[in-house]
DNA sequence: TTAAACATTGGAGTAAACTATAGGGTAACG
DNA sequence: CGTTACCCTATAGTTTACTCCAATGTTTAA
């Protein structure tokens, strides 16, 4: 008991079962046990797993990102702590990079709303490219 | 004088002449008047429409949705305000949705970098997944 | 018991954004 | 003048991350 089908592991994680399948083939998810008919029948902490992967790829991390990310798990006995900050580190400073033109681009945005009124009138002096080539 | 050939222009954005008429082609980038001989010949302006184009990449914006960024700035005259700050602001809302995504990503690396003193010890305790899930 | 709903594998198809190649013509340099 | 570097078009190939399909086997519920 306790085991869920590929259909109902697809429904609590909102993600298709052909896509599960996938992450199989591509080592994010690890083969789990089968049932007599050959059946994958998966556990509670693989929820988990899947959950991580989709929140990952949602903010555009590659499949070979999260895989690393997986990897420090996995590997954690292994793994030193000098070896696991080195990467942690690594990965936060990419994703402050990645912020900051986020908000470089919000702020060009803003301005454009800002100066649009938002009414009938031409959107002449509305120029995005002017906002963000500044 | 101004002109720029392709590969001028290519050096310049840090861009590929392929990638620079593959735009073409996808109409992110105006059809550039040509020489005698058939060569694109481009001029100032067409550098910042490039380094806008990589950048809106480099945010992971897809190529249409610059299109339409560029859009905007083409028919400005055509565009009301209205129909422009919309734009804008739908889109600023999806930025902001990927800055706070990419905020939960910092904090959960960071308690992993903090955790592990980085030294030679077992990495047994920074598990990402940890960090994730809560 | 039998039809549906679900599972399996293997393989093909898709979309985005390049990237490379073939087979040419053109420009610049010594 | 020749050679090297550059440009042209058209088309094909690559990578990532799925997504769909066919043919077949298995569970489940009426």
């Amino acid at each position: 008991m306790g085991y869920l089908k590929i259909g109902e592991l697809a429904q609590r994680t909102e993600t298709s079962a052909e896509t599960l399948r996938y992450y199989e083939v591509e080592g994010l998810l690890p083969a789990p046990r089968r049932s007599a008919s050959g059946y994958r029948l998966y556990t509670e902490p693989d929820i988990g797993r899947v959950h991580f992967i989709r929140r990952a790829r949602a903010m555009d991390f590659s499949l070979n990102e999260i895989g690393e990310l997986l990897s420090l798990q996995v590997e954690k006995e292994v793994a030193t702590c000098g070896e696991v900050k080195s990467f942690a580190e690594h990965k936060l400073a990419a994703i402050d990079k990645k912020i900051v033109e986020l908000e470089k681009m919000k702020a060009a945005l803003k301005q454009i709303t800002e100066a649009c009124a938002g009414g009938q009138e031409s959107a002449v002096h509305c120029t995005i490219l002017n906002a963000l080539e500044a």
